[in-house]
DNA sequence: GATGAATGAGCCTTCATTCAT
DNA sequence: GATGAATGAAGGCTCATTCAT
C-alpha cells in the first residue's frame, strides 16, 4: 500500500470519526463524509465497500492505537497504584485527546455495527481490558481496592466515559487532577 | 383526556421505548412502532405529531417518574449515607427495572433531539440532579467523601449508567449488592 | 383486497411488462414504471416490494392465465390432431394477443429471476407442459409424428417461442395459418 | 494489429460472451471481464471503448465465424437433403460447441445493442440467411417441404436457437440425432 | 380516531468511463 | 499499454409524513 493511499483512509477515517461523533452515524450521510475529504461521493468506493465498514475501521483502528498505548503506560508504571493511575490518564487522553472522535463513536454508535463486527470489535477490547484487570487486581493484592476488581473495573469504565459528556479539557480541571479523581474513587482509603 | 386515550399513549411510548432500545430510534421505523401496538402506520399520527415526539415524550415521562421516585428515596432517609445510598439504588432501579427501556434511551439516543428538545430534558433533570447535590453534600459535609460532590456526581452517574451495558439483575449480584458497591466508591473510608 | 387495489396492481403489472418487453428489464427503471401508471417512485413500494417482484408477479400471473386458457383447448378438441393443433392456436395467441407483453418477458428476462424464483416459475409451467405432452402423446399413438414427444414439444416451443421475433399479426399471414404451419411441421405425414 | 494484441482482444470477448451468456449483459460489469483476463478495470478501455463494444464485437466475430463455417457445410453438400441437415448441424455446432457462449449472447442478448448497431448485427446476418434460403428452396424444388422456406427457415431457426435452453450435448442424444430430428420436421414426408 | 395509499426527499451503493501517472 | 483513484449520474429502496375516505 502506497503511503499516499494510507493517507486517503487515514483522512477519511478521521473526517468520518468527527462527523459520527457531531451528527451521529444515521443521520452523517456518505455524502457528508465525501465532501469532508473533498471526493464525490461514488468515490469513496474505493475505499471502503459501505458505509459500515468506515465505522468498523476507525473502532478497529482506535482500540489498536489505545491499547498500544495502554500497554506502555502499564509497562512504564513501577507500582501498583501508580500502573491503576497511568491507565485512568491513558484512557481519559483517549477519550480527550486526538483520539476523541473515534471514541465517542465507539462508545456511542458500536450498536450500529451487525452483529458480526460487534463481536469482532468485542474480541479487540480483549486484550484492553486484560490489561485493565491485570492492573487493579496487583491493587487489590495490596488490600487498595473495596470494590471486586472486575466490577470495579466496570464501574470506573463508565466513570471514565462518561466524562465524554460533561469534562471539557480547557476548563478549570486538567486531565491530571481528573485522573486522581478517578484513582480516589478506586481506592479504599484514598490517604493512607 | 379520557383514560384510554392515555393508555394509547402509554402503550405507545412503551412500546417505542423497547424498539428503541433494542434497535436504536435511527433504525426504529414509524411502522415498527405503529405494528407493536396494533396500529396502522398513519394512525399513529393522531397520538404524536413527529418521530421525535415519540422520543421526547418517553424522555420526559421517564424524567419526571424517576423525579418523583428519587425525591421519595431522599425523603425517607435517616441519614447522609443511607440517603445517598438509596439515590444509588433508585437511580440503578430506574435503569434495570420498569422504566429500563426508556432510561436506556435517555443515555444512550439524547443526541438525537434537535438542539431545543435536547435543552428541554437537560431543563428537566435540573431538579433531578439538585437532589442528588443535596444528598451528596450532606455527605461531604461530614467529610466522608474525598471527591469534590459535582465532580463525584458526574463520575457516580456514569458508572451507574454504564451499569445498562454489563449488569444483569438477574445474575449472582443483586441490585442492592451493586449498589453498596457503587456508594463504596463514592466513600473516603468505606470502612469506617 | 379491494377491487381498486387489485386493478392498481395490473396496472402496474401490465405498464411493467410492456416496458420490459420494450427496454428490457434491466434497463427498466422503477421510476419508469411508477411514471408509467401515474405514480411517484416511492409509492410502487406499497404494491411490490422490489423491483423482482414485479418481474415474479407477471410471470406468475401469464402463467396461470395461460394455462387455463390451454387447458380450456385441450378440453374443448375433439381428435388428437385438432387438439395439438388447438394447443398451438392457444400459445400462439398467448405470444401474439393482449398477454404478449408478459409472454416475451417471459422468454426473455426469466434469468433476471433469482435462483429461487425460477424454479418457482419452473415449476408453475409444469402442468402447462403436462398438457402439451398428452396431446403429443394422443399424436404419437396414431403414429403421426415423426419424432418422439418431448423432443418433438422442445423443438416446437422454440419455433413457436421464437415467432415473437418475426411476426406480425397485422402481416399477411394470421395466425391460423400460422398455426396450420407449425403443426405440419409437426405431423410425420401432412397431407395424409 | 500485432498478433499477441489480437490475443488480448480474443481473450477479452470470449471472458466476455462466457459472463454475457452467465449472468446477463446488463448484470456483468466491465470489472468482471477485466478480472476474467487479469486487467485492471481502466486497462479495458485501451482495447474497447465501451461495454456495448465489446457485446457488439463478439457478436460479430461469431457471426463471420459461423457464416464461413455455414458457406463450408452448404459448398460440401451432394444432395438438397443433405445440404439442409448439414447446416442444421452446423448451426446446432455453433450453439453447442466453441461458440456456444457468444452464439447464446447473439440470441439474448442482442436487444441490448443500440439501434444503429442492431441494425449492422442484422445485415450481418444476411448472408447467412441467404445460404439458409437456398438451401431450403433447393429442398422445396424437390417437393420435399410442407411449409413454404421464408417461413420455414423462420420456424426452424426458433426450434434450433431452443435448443439452448434444453440440450446438453453430453446427454443420451448425440448432435447428429438431433440434427436428423430438426430436419425430420421440415420434410414433408420423412420416410420418402 | 383509524386506515393505508401516496408522497417525495433522500439514502447507500453501483458502475461505465476518464485520466494523470 | 497498464494502473487504479476518481468521477458523477443513476438506480433501487426506505421512510416520516400527509390526507381523502
Amino acid at each position: 500500500m502506497t503511503s499516499h493511499v494510507k493517507d486517503r483512509r487515514q483522512e477519511l477515517l478521521q473526517a468520518a470519526a468527527r462527523l459520527f461523533r457531531e451528527k451521529g452515524f444515521a443521520k452523517t450521510t456518505v455524502r457528508d463524509i465525501s465532501r469532508a475529504v473533498g471526493l464525490q461521493s461514488g468515490s469513496l468506493f474505493h475505499h471502503f465497500a459501505t458505509k459500515e465498514d468506515i465505522l468498523y475501521g476507525l473502532m478497529v483502528d482506535v482500540i489498536e492505537l489505545n491499547t498500544a498505548r495502554l500497554q506502555r503506560a502499564f509497562d512504564e508504571a513501577d507500582s501498583a497504584a501508580s500502573r491503576v493511575l497511568a491507565l485512568i490518564r491513558a484512557e481519559l487522553e483517549a477519550i480527550h485527546g486526538e483520539t476523541r472522535d473515534a471514541m465517542t463513536v465507539l462508545v456511542f454508535e458500536w450498536r450500529q455495527l451487525t452483529e458480526g463486527r460487534r463481536e469482532d470489535v468485542l474480541n479487540l477490547r480483549d486484550r484492553y481490558e486484560a490489561l485493565w484487570l491485570r492492573a487493579l487486581e496487583g491493587l487489590a493484592a495490596e488490600g487498595r481496592t473495596a470494590v471486586e476488581s472486575f466490577t470495579l473495573r466496570r464501574l470506573l469504565v463508565g466513570a471514565i466515559s462518561w466524562t465524554v459528556n460533561w469534562y471539557k479539557p480547557t476548563g478549570s480541571m486538567d486531565l491530571d487532577t481528573l485522573a486522581e479523581q478517578v484513582l480516589t474513587l478506586a481506592l479504599k482509603n484514598p490517604e493512607a
